[in-house]
This record gives structure tokens, sequence and C-alpha cells, in this order.
DNA sequence: GCGTTTGCCTAAAGCGTTTAGGCAAATTAG
DNA sequence: CTAATTTGCCTAAACGCTTTAGGCAAACGC
């Protein structure tokens, strides 16, 4: 009986592939088998179990899209970097919307400690250089930021800003215009 | 025999109560049958499967959600309604994580345009009334708010802005200073 | 070549979903 | 008030996914 070489690596980026195509939540243990042509149990001596799979999944998807943020801010700044850094969110999310429901998942406090998110949070922590903000207001913009991302990014895939004028690229270029403003004139808390 | 008196109104509530406790995606007929004493086949009269169930569980929240909103802006304008608004949604998740994460469930469009999701957005249209802003930058604010409102509940639900200073609620906090500021000095597109 | 490790297998149990068909309770009509 | 009808919940059964236990054979290390 030949062998199908199976390892948690190739499961993972395997599930990877199969949640872009089917969605992140109908990746199954058992598809996973079909492709490979193996039975079931087979993937239990490289996975624990099916969430173990999925942790996985999102894992590999947070360093993919760290790395491409890396690229794509190296060499930019202001404005012009987090476009650049912004694009990345927007563009993995379309080219691979599996792989960005992942990295939606709640990890357990200790994996995602040591998951690329940390890598995330850094570049965007570079990309607030270019503008001028210092501590506490840097880590609220970063997580400002995090928010836009990820919830633009989620309605748009969500189907929520389609059929619907103006189209999405259109408030997507002014959402960055917005952005850039708001980093650039950071408002001081009004007296409350 | 017995009746045990189930509606689809009344698996829908025990449905969003159970989404609360268990979370969302572990809603299951089964667990749902169980707490009314019934058997999981009762529950097909009334519901037509288990994802029927789910999208009726996130339009109840929808509404639910639709409903504090409109309390909460009544008599209110300009930053206040903005604040009053977003507190809605961050208090709502707080409160009902299972409805919250149900709300973020993506629903067909057909579904989705009869949905409280219309409200929704009449309703952030009606707060932006206190700030000078004509279409289309109306509307891309009205997703920009969206998007960040989302955003942050997600990632706040998520863990995301546990275990690190400083507290959520001080960016939260900053976060409506920062939306004010921009909505009152909404850049217009640089020349490009 | 031989022993050990490793990889994939068969088998089986458990649970969730869904459909089909049936009996009894509730409702409506005469 | 009883008879007919509708409605509500049932039993039964098929199917798919998950997970564990235990076994045989291929690959590897000496």
């Amino acid at each position: 009986m030949a062998r199908a070489g199976l390892t948690t690596e190739r499961l993972t980026r395997a599930g990877a592939d199969l949640a872009d195509e089917v969605g992140f939540d109908h990746v199954t243990a058992s598809e996973l088998a079909r492709r490979f042509d193996v039975k079931v149990a087979s993937l239990y001596s490289h996975v624990r179990n099916t969430h173990d799979l999925r942790t996985r999944i999102a894992l590999l998807a947070l360093e993919e899209l760290a790395d491409r943020a890396s690229d794509a801010v190296a060499g930019r700044a202001g404005k012009d970097a987090l476009t650049a850094f912004a694009n990345v969110y927007r563009d993995y999310a379309r080219e691979h919307p599996g792989r960005a429901a992942a990295t939606r998942m709640s990890l357990d406090p200790e994996t995602a400690a040591a998951s690329a998110g940390v890598r995330h949070a850094q570049m965007t922590r570079a990309i607030l250089r270019g503008y001028d903000l210092t501590e506490p207001d840097q880590t609220h913009a970063v997580r400002l930021l995090g928010s836009v991302f990820h919830g633009y990014v989620s309605l748009e895939l969500a189907g929520g800003f389609s059929h619907s004028a103006p189209d999405s690229q259109e408030t997507w270029t002014r959402t960055m215009d917005a952005l850039d403003a708001l980093l650039r004139n950071w408002p001081t808390p009004p007296t409350r």
C-alpha cells in the first residue's frame, strides 16, 4: 500500500486551499481525507482534531498575511505605507476568502501570543511612525486601524457593500484618505 | 402525550439564548430539542433546517439591535448620538455574544435586504445629519462607521485587546473622539 | 538484512442532521 | 357535542463527520 506522504504541513496547506474553495467552516477532516485519497482516521496521526486543523490554517494565514504586509510596507512611509498595508489585507481576503475567514477565528490566548498576530501589530506601529503619535495614542490608533481593516474586509466579503452605489473600491480609497487625515490630526481628548 | 408548544418564534428565541451561552456555532438542533425536552425531528416542522434556524437567530438579533439603537439615538445629535449608537453595538455584543456573532453571519442578498440591516444603515445616516456630509461621502462614512463598530466589537470579543495596556474602554472612548473629529473634518479627496 | 519506527489501514462507537410516515391532541364544523 | 380535519410530536432509519483503538506493512537506521 503506497503511502500518501501526509504531513501536518501538507494537511494545513491543503486545508487552507480547501477553505478558500468551500469556506472556512466547511473545512472538514473527511473532505481533506478525500482529497488525499486516504482514510479519515489517517489524518489523526498528523492533526489532533478538527479544531487543531483549523487553528493551524489560521496560523498559516496569519503568517502569509504578515509576510505580504512586510513586503508591502518596506520602503514606504506615511500614507503610502498605510495604503499599501491596508491593501494587503483587502487583496488577501479577496484572493483567499477562506484563509481570511480563518484569521478571524478566535485563538486561545497562548496560541494568539505565539502567532504572527504580534508581527501585524508591530507593523502597524511601524506605519504609525510616519505620523506624530505617542503612547498611549499609538496603541489606540493601532487598535482602530485593526478594527477598520478587519471590519471593512468582513463586511465587504459578506456582500455588505455590493449592489449599492458608490462601489466598494471608491469607499475604500476614501477610507484611506480619511484614515490618513485622522492620523495626521489625531484629536487630543476633549475635556470631559 | 402533552405538547411542548413549539413555535418557530420560541425556537428562534431559545436558539438565541443558546447562542449566548455556548457560542453561535455551537447552536445545534439537537441541543435545542434537549432544552425543550422534545425529539429532534419535532423541530423540523417549525424550522427548515439548521441553517434556517441560524438565519432566524441572526434576523432576531439584528432587530433587537436596531430597536436598541433606535432608542439610543432618539433625542440625541452629533457626537452624543454617535457615541450612544456605538455603545449600543458594543454593549449588545458584551451582553449577548452569541446573538452578536449571529449578526456577523453572512445572509443571502434577499434575506439581507429584508432584514433590519436596512434600519441600521438608515440610523447611521440619521446620525450623520449632525455632521456636514453630502453624498457620496455620506455613504462612505456609513460604511466606515459600520466597519469600525463591526471590527472593534469582533476583535474585542475575540480577546484582541485584553491583557495589554491601555484597557479597551480607554481605546473605545478615544475611538469615539477620533470618529467625531474625522466626521467634523471629513477630507476632500486629495488630487490623485 | 533486521529491528524499529512510522504511516496508513480497518473497525467501531458516538453524535448531529434530515426525511418519511404514524398516532394522538387540538381545533373546527355540523 | 360529536365528527372531521388539522396540527404537533413521535418512532424509525439513513447518512455524514469525528474520534479512538488496535493492526499490518512500508520506510529507515544500523
